[in-house]
DNA sequence: AAAGAAGTCAACCGCTAGGCG
DNA sequence: GCGCCTAGCGGTTGACTTCTT
């Protein structure tokens, strides 16, 4: 059974306050406080319940209360008390001056949960590159391509702890990382997914790319191939372990990872 | 410009703790 | 100890606004 809520069973206004009645509300609390909600509305000649009443002093009405935008540091101060104490809203309110429960519960659920979900996200993100398909490609194999200078990146790593927004990868994350193939590069721009399903995409690599950057030394080129070669790009998930500190290098070599990330 | 989706926020609901007889 | 009443709390709703398609 539900039971009846008290404003319906005592035919009593529900809904959003009218400015007469917050000036009726006001003026009777200043005038006598409120000691007792229950009786307030009758005594004011509000046809509202107490409980409506003291929600709307409370969380609207208070001369105390601070309107606007929550500030940054008051966001930050959110996220570490409820941290600390979980959906305590009106613990948390009250170390904010100025600010309700009501409005400290919504900004959670409206903002901060967000926020703090992006802010996790990127903190714990693995990193995945969407690269080129061997089958899609006439640089798929370079040892049998007139391409076959042109290595194929890694197709998708994982980097835990790496930002979507600075994804540069350290060596050591690179070297206990997998790849597989993905898009195809001559079409497709190279796509980083994050774990939230946001996406950055990378400038097409292609032949110019690579010539571009100045990187390729005929060793590094060689192993290149040899990665390719004994992967086959065939979309399959292969682990290269530490050969991703080649790839690493590579980026580093093109000058351009900077800009490119 | 219109319709639908998503976001925002005031207000409500129901539960619980504490005071009192 | 028990039952009633009230204030306070957290979860949820729904009207309104803003954004997107």
């Amino acid at each position: 059974m539900v039971r009846a809520p008290c404003c319906e069973k005592m035919g009593l206004k529900k809904g959003p306050w009218t400015p007469e009645e917050d000036k009726i509300l006001i003026s009777h609390i200043q005038k006598y406080g409120h000691s007792n909600w229950r009786a307030l509305p009758k005594q004011a000649g509000l046809l509202r319940c107490g409980k409506s009443c003291r929600l709307r002093w409370i969380n609207y009405l208070r001369p105390d209360i601070k309107r606007g935008n929550f500030t940054e540091e008051e966001e930050e101060t959110i996220i570490k008390l409820h941290e600390m104490l979980g959906n305590r809203w009106s613990a948390i309110a009250a170390k904010l001056p100025g600010r309700t429960d009501n409005e400290i519960k919504n900004v959670w659920h409206t903002h901060l949960k967000k926020k703090l979900k992006q802010k996790q996200d990127s903190n714990n993100q693995q990193l995945y590159v969407t690269v080129p398909k061997c089958e899609d490609l006439s640089i798929s194999n370079p040892s049998e391509s007139e391409n076959s200078n042109i290595p194929a990146l890694p197709g998708q790593y994982e980097s835990p702890g790496q930002s979507a927004m600075s994804p540069q990868p350290s060596s050591s994350d690179l070297s206990t990382a997998t790849y597989t193939s993905g898009a195809t590069a001559e079409t497709d721009d190279v796509k980083v997914e994050t774990m939230d399903s946001s996406e950055i995409y990378f400038p097409v690599i292609d032949q110019d790319f690579w010539s571009e950057a100045e990187l390729i030394d005929s060793s590094s080129m060689e192993l290149a191939s040899d990665m390719v070669a004994a992967s086959g790009f065939n979309g399959n998930c292969l682990s290269i372990d530490d050969d991703m500190d080649f790839w690493y290098d590579l980026f580093v070599k093109a000058g351009d990872i900077e800009e490119l990330l």
